[in-house]
DNA sequence: TTAAGTGCAAATAGTTTGCGGGAAG
DNA sequence: CTTCCCGCAAACTATTTGCACTTAA
């Protein structure tokens, strides 16, 4: 059975207190500060174990996974040049798959270029 | 200056010949069948060199990159479970996000779990 | 001729895992 | 007690890179 984990708990609080998606090595560096002896093994595992269970999100970009403490779907738009990631509300019903009307959509992710990095790079070309 | 190398035309022509969405592993042991000699290291190198240019399209699913050699933005449809990857059309607008209206759209990835997987976890569970 | 492309193998980055010790129930 | 959890360090996987050699232009 599964128990009740001071570092799990921490993990999970720090993800859900803040609104940024970080990644496993931020989540480590922040869970730090509440549990020094903590282990960046142990910020892995139970990662994986709360996305496995489905208490939060976690979605790769640019090589590297991120997490999301809130567990409800919604859109992630992720610049792939500076790698900013926002949140967006996700439309009821909007981007369900025709052919799996019961598909349980997770998460949504948009990739693309944010408008501040396509006007740095079409004045670098210019 | 970009030369014309028959291994990159190779791997694009591989890429847009196939409708699934091959990792790097993948399409290297397709690409050999073309060109025995081709290495692994090449294929990668040229991947990644068409992704930056926009000829194809990556992402990240359970770990591993892949590759669409169909580089106009539409929805990929992910099982987290069963890894299966779908194709859909992006509706004109419809992902737009309203605090960058010029948010260039590259791909958009929908991840969750297929009913065929919901339902035999349900039966699992029973 | 010469800069871009390549094979090879070593290196890297991110993540996972086995194990002996520690803590929750 | 006994089962799960943890720190540690080694292992693993996917990907990148340096270098000497090829090849397209």
């Amino acid at each position: 059975m599964k128990r009740f984990s001071k570092r799990r708990q921490c993990i999970l609080d720090d993800l859900e207190s803040r609104t940024d998606h970080p990644t496993a090595e931020m989540v480590y560096s922040s869970v730090r500060n509440e549990i020094p002896s903590i282990s960046l093994g142990t910020v892995y595992r139970n990662l994986k174990e709360l996305a496995d269970e489905g208490s939060i999100i976690s979605f790769t970009q640019n090589g590297k996974e991120h997490f999301d403490g809130n567990n409800h779907p919604h859109i992630h738009v992720c610049c792939s040049v500076c790698g900013k990631i926002g949140d967006h509300p996700l439309p009821k019903g909007l981007f369900q798959p025709e052919n799996d009307p019961d598909f349980d959509i997770t998460n949504v992710i948009i990739q693309g270029i944010c408008s501040d990095c396509a006007s740095k790079q079409s004045e670098e070309s210019a």
